[in-house]
DNA sequence: TGCAACCGATTGCGAAATGCAATCAGTTTT
DNA sequence: AAAACTGATTGCATTTCGCAATCGGTTGCA
């Protein structure tokens, strides 16, 4: 492990957390998709991420105390991947991240509506939607169920923007 | 180049931005320490930076609309690096990564102070340093104008900082 | 006029990371 | 018994990284 330490500084710090191209996709599609296989990250994974590649950053985040792993009584080989609070609360920066792509990058529609909807909902969303994770990846109580889950709503709402394209592209057609 | 477009999603986008080890550092440095030049990312990186590597992120960096470079009438030879609205508007961002970093990871005291300072003074504080970064970088005219600059206050709590540990290690021996 | 210091880079090179395909042993399903 | 699936591992070619040395040009000072 790269425990490099280039500086005390916060940001730096961070960046040496997940300062490169895969740790933040795998946690987003953990924390957006809700994957929690190896399998359902690798093949589920839309940039199409290499199973090595995969292993490795799983292995790294869970020594940086990211992520942890357990059994599935399920089955015997199956490994299922827990989100740490530590993790959890990247929420807020993942919304800036993609309210921020949103403005300033090609981003495709059906892939910002969630962007959207998050930084719209702001911090009481956001705390919703940790609160949720919490639930699913520690085990706590749900202490404010209101609702659909934050996820749900926001795949939802990518599923609708999928259709209406699919919609519009066959009128046009 | 590399314009992978591995997705459109808005967090992979964004990542393809800045989802590497300097590029942050570099903005960091420009953002919360004011450099301008060239010598003077390299000479005052606190993480070490090489000189090719600050070459080839400026380059690419400017390519991808978050810096301009425009020669210092002072020095024939000399280059004077801006931001662009798109880098400033990452303070948000910055802020946010600095507070998370400051919660789960080793910082330093004397480096984690202005972090904690912009966590605190929280999106009013942001507006008031991104304004101030539009008049330095944009040349845009200061309309909230009021008391000393959003960066001379994170620099002089940093050097209070600094200043009492100094104090605090000469009394202890 | 000479010369050292400084300017933004560039080059060469070994080390490390990346991406891809093939493969592994064990488990479950059919 | 065979096929499909589990979380990985290995080998290998390519790319990127990090470091040191160096470049041609500019500036300030003696």
């Amino acid at each position: 492990m790269s425990m490099d330490r280039r500086s005390g500084c916060p940001i730096n710090l961070s960046l040496e957390v997940f300062g490169d191209r895969w740790s933040l996709i795998i946690l987003r599609d953990m924390i957006f998709g809700g994957r929690r296989h190896f399998r359902e990250m690798l093949n589920g994974s839309m940039e199409g991420i290499a199973s090595n590649i995969l292993a490795d950053r799983l292995k790294r985040l869970m020594e940086l105390g990211m992520l942890t792993k357990a059994d599935d009584p399920s089955h015997k080989q199956k490994a299922i991947y827990s989100l740490t609070e530590m993790a959890i609360t990247l929420v807020p920066i993942l919304a800036h991240l993609g309210a921020w792509g949103r403005v300033w990058l090609p981003v495709s529609d059906e892939l910002s509506i969630r962007a959207e909807l998050l930084e719209k909902g702001g911090q009481p969303m956001w705390d919703k939607f940790m609160d949720e994770l919490r639930h699913e990846h520690l085990g706590m109580p749900l202490d404010t169920m209101s609702g659909p889950s934050v996820r749900a709503t926001l795949q939802a709402a990518y599923e609708a923007v999928v259709a209406s394209k699919a919609l519009a592209a066959s009128t046009a057609a």
